[in-house]
RNA sequence: GGGCGAUUGGCGCAGCGGUAGCGCGCUUCCCUGACACGGAAGAGGUCACUGGUUCGAACCCAGUAUCGCCCACCA
């Protein structure tokens, strides 16, 4: 039959016992619907709100942007991790596993812009009654009030989270709903804003005015965690300044901010600029005066070993300016391009005009008129040289990022304060790590950083900061004394709310006060998903229950944002880490072990993948691939995960169609047959390899265990015990076998659960109560306790069955071909085994002859059997 | 430049001190009363290289090479 119509589970019990209903045909299509509206219906995944603290297990896990797609790696990490939970969860535990989505930031803002045409613009007081316009146009945006604009950013996200949750629950993963968080939300936006008055009344927030890196295209202050740096194209240009004593020649790539340039930096034992030290240049086109200063930090063999230190080119003219005590030149405004003024140190009418050139040009613009001017006064000594340079970018932006002084706040983090970095790597020892060696990376962050973690934003989409300031007369704002709502009002919008003591007519205006204007960078909440999904604050009980969580599982991209960030915040309000283990995921690269990504166009698509394969199938993939490693994607395993589900639906249709009574006391006493013992003794120690793997976190080998038992329990136990089991040898021989392969395939079935929660679930439904992932996790003095029973007779039996095979394969004759002698050579005691199961070892190898043993003298024990035989012809 | 991984049959991986394993692929065969969305048997590896420790090393130590990732590198 050649039939691939995907075909349903059918419910019709063929079985004698009506306690058993196993469908006629069972198949893996229409299992996920199924289940997953069943364990919602029952609550299954429920977490116990009265469970004590020791029986929690609470687990982190990343609130996914909805407004992306998800990567398949993403769809493997979020399986790995409900693989512990439901293990834990089997195991007895109460499983707090909630999900949250982020829908906070950048790119549910510009969906939002677009998709209803509207602007945010903070000015603008909160309508109520609000209805975006009914057709969006891009050129004329209505501006709203950031109250309303958050309130169409949920509005939009609302589609994405629904699809984003049938996929989990398609995925099966085991997760509450009912404690389910949106970045944005009011209980994030209440948690965030709570946390920032804790840090700033104890001093760890702060607000500084200083060059920030700048994103021109967003228009945005971005962290150092959300750098990227990326390879970008430039050309080394030779330029002269003038001294006294002739041209001092730097190179750059920058020449456009030669009119920035502050001083000129060379190393202190640089013989070539040793002389020039403290005396003072004139730069070309401009005729600014600029000091030439030494300075350990400036490379003798990089360019030409004295470098401009502009305001600001890159982060060693930031690091210059402050030790070097220099003043500020800044030309390159908010928007990316050079102002429009000519600066008041630009004195000369020649330098003036030559200004004029670049005024209000953006900085590639303006580098192409410097060039023109450098070559026009003679000052660019050759051609520029093409070069490859490194270039900072925003992760999500495709300009170079500029570095702008501006007013912003920061969290500390350790940046500034050894003391504080040494705290926060301690609390990484802390944290157990799944696999270990990521803790470098961890380390190797916060060791590297070289600021404070900036969390203000120039965006609107976020949570805003719940503080005010108070206008002088003159209008301007005192940023020394932020007044602060009180926290039982959280959250709030200061750009609708007012602070106590004024009212709405005092907002702008001189004497008054003004809402702080920026919002939260979208990790500021996302740093604090425990709390969040704890409800601290709001739900303290809840809280103590489940803080410090178990467990927090994400990929190795994240660890300097995500994970990183959450133990700052934690460290600083309740002294501690906020889990006890991470565990890290690898990436899936493409086939070609790039990293997938959008713009190459090589992300798979997951959705696709669940309905061809199924979701145990992609499951099983997932729990195939151990923490932390990278693996290229490939279609192929899919196929085996799927084989493995459709095998246990039919290993199970055969051990349960022979009539077995779930559940049935003493069954364990029947099972007499030396052969069914040793495959439940082989069966005790894949209890207690797999136990001991979860416990370790290593989902893979659980499974690995698990799997190669079953096959060989297919293949081998099975195969021998077929006709014993259909009564061929009377009913006491078949009760043995029905019975243990009743007790075998409640432990896998249980075993299997965390992995393949579908098929698992389906079967045990044919003959047992309740859910198997509410049932306890196999133990194996308790579901397999029997003593005696020797896992060497399934061995030797199995290795037997297979010299048979083997003979008849040599032989091109069908499986079914009878055997009319057979001998058996190897071991005495795998002969000895091989005796203990010689009549299913008769029937499953078709044997009718006479059977002779051969103890070879010398073979030692764990010698391979070797059969030989003597074949029926046909 | 600093750090971390990886290197085992054609491919993907496990093993981490005691005679080389698994899956896929490949070859050959089989529609046997759970399963052809299946089953059976088989071929295939001096475990990157060089030293060392050990009675014994794929496994421990030192070094080399290649690949990958993180961080730094912006004159």
């Amino acid at each position: 039959m050649t039939d691939r119509e995907p075909r349903r589970a059918q419910e019709s019990p063929t079985a004698a016992n009506a306690a058993v209903a196993v469908p006629e045909r069972p198949a893996l299509e229409g299992l996920e619907e199924k289940w997953s509206a069943a364990w919602e219906a029952q609550g299954t995944y429920r977490f116990d709100v009265t469970a004590n603290r020791e029986q929690v297990y609470a687990i982190d896990t990343p609130p996914p942007t909805v407004s992306g797609t998800l990567h398949f790696g993403s769809v493997c990490s979020y399986t790995q991790c409900d693989l512990v939970a439901r293990y834990q969860r089997m195991r007895g535990r109460a499983v707090f596993y909630p999900m949250g989505w982020d829908d906070n930031g950048l790119p549910t803002e510009r969906r939002v812009q677009n998709y209803f045409g509207v602007r945010c613009d903070p000015q603008v007081p909160y309508d109520e009654h609000f209805a975006p316009p009914d057709k969006a146009d891009a050129k004329r945006q209505v501006p709203v009030s950031r109250g309303n604009f958050i309130e169409l950013c949920q509005l939009l996200t609302a589609d994405d989270e629904v699809a984003f949750e049938a996929l989990f629950r398609q995925l099966g993963l085991s997760v509450d709903w009912g404690y389910l968080y949106t970045t944005i939300g009011a209980e994030s936006r209440a948690v965030s804003q709570r946390m920032f008055l804790r840090n700033l009344a104890r001093g760890d927030a702060y607000q500084a005015e200083a060059p920030t890196l700048w994103d021109v295209t967003f228009q945005t202050a971005v962290a150092q965690a959300e750098l990227e740096a990326r390879d970008y194209p430039g050309h080394y240009h030779r330029v002269a300044f003038h001294g006294p004593a002739g041209p001092v020649y730097v190179e750059t790539t920058r020449p456009e901010l030669v009119v920035a340039c502050v001083a000129l930096v060379a190393h202190p034992d640089d013989e070539r600029y040793r002389p020039l030290f403290g005396t003072t240049v004139r730069s070309p086109v401009f005729d600014v005066e600029v000091p030439v200063l030494a300075h350990p930090g400036a490379e003798p063999d990089k360019g030409a070993g004295i470098a401009m230190c502009c305001t600001f080119g890159d982060l060693a003219d930031v690091t210059w300016w402050r030790e070097l005590q220099l003043p500020v030149r800044a030309v390159i405004g908010r928007d990316g391009r050079f102002s429009r003024e000519t600066p008041p140190w630009v004195a000369s009418p020649a330098a003036s005009s030559a200004y004029e050139q670049l005024a209000g040009k953006s900085v590639f613009s303006a580098r192409e008129g410097m060039v023109a001017l450098l070559r026009a006064s003679g000052d660019l000594d050759g051609e520029p040289v093409a070069t490859q340079r490194v270039a900072n970018f925003y992760e999500k932006g495709d300009k170079p990022l500029e570095i702008v002084a501006t007013r912003q706040w920061y969290i500390r983090n350790g940046g500034r304060d050894a003391e504080l970095r040494r705290e926060l790597v301690a609390r990484g020892d802390e944290l157990k790590w799944t696999p270990p060696y990521m803790k470098h990376r961890y380390d190797n962050w916060v060791e590297g950083l070289n600021g404070d973690w900036l969390v203000s934003r120039q965006r609107y989409f976020g949570v805003p900061f719940p503080v005010w300031y108070r206008l002088d007369e003159a209008g301007e704002p005192d940023y020394d004394k932020p007044m602060v709502p009180a926290e039982e009002l959280l959250p709030i919008d200061p750009a609708t709310a007012v602070p106590e003591g004024y009212d709405e007519a005092q907002r702008g205006q001189p004497g008054g006060f003004v809402g702080d204007p920026d919002v939260m960078d979208t990790w500021a909440t996302s740093s604090l998903t425990p709390q969040i999904a704890g409800r601290w604050g709001t739900d303290d009980e809840l809280f103590q229950r489940v803080f410090p969580m178990d467990l927090c599982t994400q990929a190795h991209d994240i660890i300097r944002t995500w994970l990183f960030s959450r133990i700052v915040r934690s460290h600083f309000e309740h002294e501690c880490v906020p889990w006890r283990r991470a565990m890290i995921s690898g990436f899936v690269l493409d086939p070609d072990r790039k990293k997938m990504s959008k713009s190459k166009g090589n992300v798979m698509v997951p959705t696709d993948l669940l309905a061809r394969y199924g979701s145990d199938a992609i499951r099983w993939r997932a729990a195939s691939l151990r923490p932390g490693l990278d693996s290229a994607f490939d279609e192929h395993p899919l196929k085996i995960g799927r084989r493995l589900a459709i095998k246990i639906l039919n290993a199970s249709k055969f051990a349960l169609g022979l009539g077995v009574t779930a559940g049935e006391a003493g069954l364990l006493s029947a099972v007499t047959n030396p052969l069914d013992r040793s495959m439940l003794a082989a069966l005790r120690l894949v209890v207690e390899e797999a136990t001991d793997a979860f416990d370790r976190y290593d989902y893979t080998t659980a499974l690995d265990v698990t799997e190669r038992f079953f096959w060989s329990f297919c293949d081998d136990y099975v195969e021998l015990v077929k006709e014993r089991a259909y009564g061929a040898r009377g009913e006491d021989a078949a009760a043995s076998a029905r019975a243990a392969l009743a007790v075998a395939l409640s432990v896998l079935l249980r075993l299997f659960a965390p992995v393949l929660p579908f098929v698992t679930e389906e079967v045990w439904s044919w003959w047992q109560e309740g859910s198997v992932h509410r049932a306890r996790w196999p133990e194996s003095d308790r579901d397999l306790a029997m003593s005696g029973g020797d896992p060497g007779v399934l061995a030797a039996a199995g290795e037997a069955l297979s010299g048979i095979r083997g003979v008849k394969s040599a032989a091109k004759v069908s499986m079914r071909t009878e055997v009319t002698a057979a001998t058996f050579q190897g071991p005495a005691d795998s002969l000895a085994a091989v005796r203990a199961a010689m009549d299913d070892l008769r029937a499953a190898g078709h044997v009718t002859g006479e059977v002779t043993f051969d103890p070879a003298a010398a073979a030692a024990a764990g010698d391979p059997i070797t059969v030989t035989a003597t074949l029926a012809t046909s």
